[in-house]
DNA sequence: CGGACAATTGATCTACCTCAAAATTGGTGG
DNA sequence: CCACCAATTTTGAGGTAGATCAATTGTCCG
């Protein structure tokens, strides 16, 4: 929860209460619900304590796009506090449980507490660094090296909160799911699993992922972790 | 230059002051020359006074991925205050002019403004709703309208700042630039806009951009401006 | 046990890529 | 003002990664 910010920067024991009676009251979601969406001019922002949620745009045709995906410790709709009008929507791709924050509790860290705004400002920063390096993978590599990619992330962020160790981790994410983030069909998104399962190279069934030979998985993703901005961890350095 | 940021909220003259105070000195720009590069650790970042210039990424076999362009009034590396660490480049497309804001300023800033504050932070929330938009587009649009996107983009944030009217606007890309940005080949960019071209749905030559049917470009575009933010203006619901 | 949803398979198709050459354009220096 | 160079734009032919459509099988649960 709170721990997730510390990741981000140092935090001293007067923000961490400040962090923690923002939290007004806790929010359960269903598996499939949506968390806000498009149009919504929500009075709060929800801070994932349990579960995983997904961002996503709707465009005509049925057709989703999926834009990031948000775990145990990620604020997911921190800019519904500066920017008003939600431009898509969240959905809890689990069951979630979120923790409340009023915009009021966050205007007012704003007000008093420069350095805890910084940190707040800086995770929303490194959402965006995220989606930036979904759309180099989007636009220029290949279905192989995308899904290898998001495998990667997924592990890697996990790992960073403790959710997952030794390259086994949860992956609630149907090949629909996975496909709608990469800009793929859950067909071609099949095949290629395949061919990681056929080179040994993971062993997915259902929702557990385990990576077997992380090397070359890393290599097939291109996946250099930079942009995680993560301090230390699994072939990261230092950030800050 | 600080009217853009007025465009995303209402300064007082004192914050008006403590910006124009922020800007140490200029820096030009060639065409082509990186303002910064992937790994840097920049101590100031860059106002854009005039010019165009955009954010990429470099992958391997010599592939790149354009993930933004900024224009006058844009800060293009704000980031880089709060992440250090660059995960990506920043180029000058066309010659730019740059206001220099050291770090320290805006650290300055953010301890004592903290309404000047939830507008730079706000101006990077907005950044990422338009790499958001982006991602949808080259994930799941067509060739067809993902440059018709592209272009809408850039014509409403050009009329935004006044420097477009009429449907008519500078556009100082390249067709392999263009591609770059939407995951596709200069060769295919090239038969798209022959295509828009033949329609009439646009005049373009060389640098100059020419919307003569805005409606079917829209159309063809799936172009909904909510996410740039803007208040009021071309198709613009008011934000905030 | 039955129903719903997810994963898998197969066959076919096409939007966009690749490669390569030719035509334009803009800029430069003589 | 013209000749020339480099960078773009344009054209053509052919190839392929990934899409589409339509079953079939497997899995989870109540």
């Amino acid at each position: 929860m709170i721990r997730s910010l510390e990741r981000i920067g140092p935090l001293s024991d007067a923000e961490r209460c400040v962090l923690d009676a923002a939290v007004a009251r806790t929010r359960q979601l269903c598996a499939g619900q949506d968390i806000v969406r498009e149009g919504d001019r929500p009075p709060e922002c929800g801070l994932i304590l349990d579960g995983f949620a997904g961002r996503y745009k709707l465009l005509p045709k049925g057709r989703r796009q999926i834009l990031s995906f948000h775990i145990a410790g990620d604020i997911c709709d921190l800019q519904s506090f500066l920017l008003k009008e939600m431009d898509h929507s969240i959905c809890a791709v689990t069951a979630c449980t979120l923790g409340v924050i009023p915009h009021q509790a966050l205007r007012a860290i704003t007000e008093c507490h420069p350095h805890l705004t910084r940190l707040l400002w800086r995770s929303t920063l490194i959402d965006a660094a995220v989606l930036r390096e979904w759309m180099a993978g989007i636009g220029r590599r290949s279905a192989l090296a995308r899904v290898a990619h998001l495998l990667c992330e997924v592990l890697v962020r996990l790992e960073a909160v403790g959710l997952a160790q030794d390259g086994v981790c949860e992956l609630p994410l149907t090949q629909t799911d996975i496909g709608d983030a990469l800009g793929l069909t859950n067909v071609h998104v099949n095949r290629v699993l395949q061919q990681l399962r056929g080179q040994e190279i993971i062993t997915s069934r259902q929702t557990i992922l385990v990576v077997n030979d992380w090397e070359r998985l890393r290599q097939a993703a291109e996946f250099v972790p930079n942009y995680l901005h993560l301090r230390g961890g699994k072939d990261g350095e230092p950030a800050e």
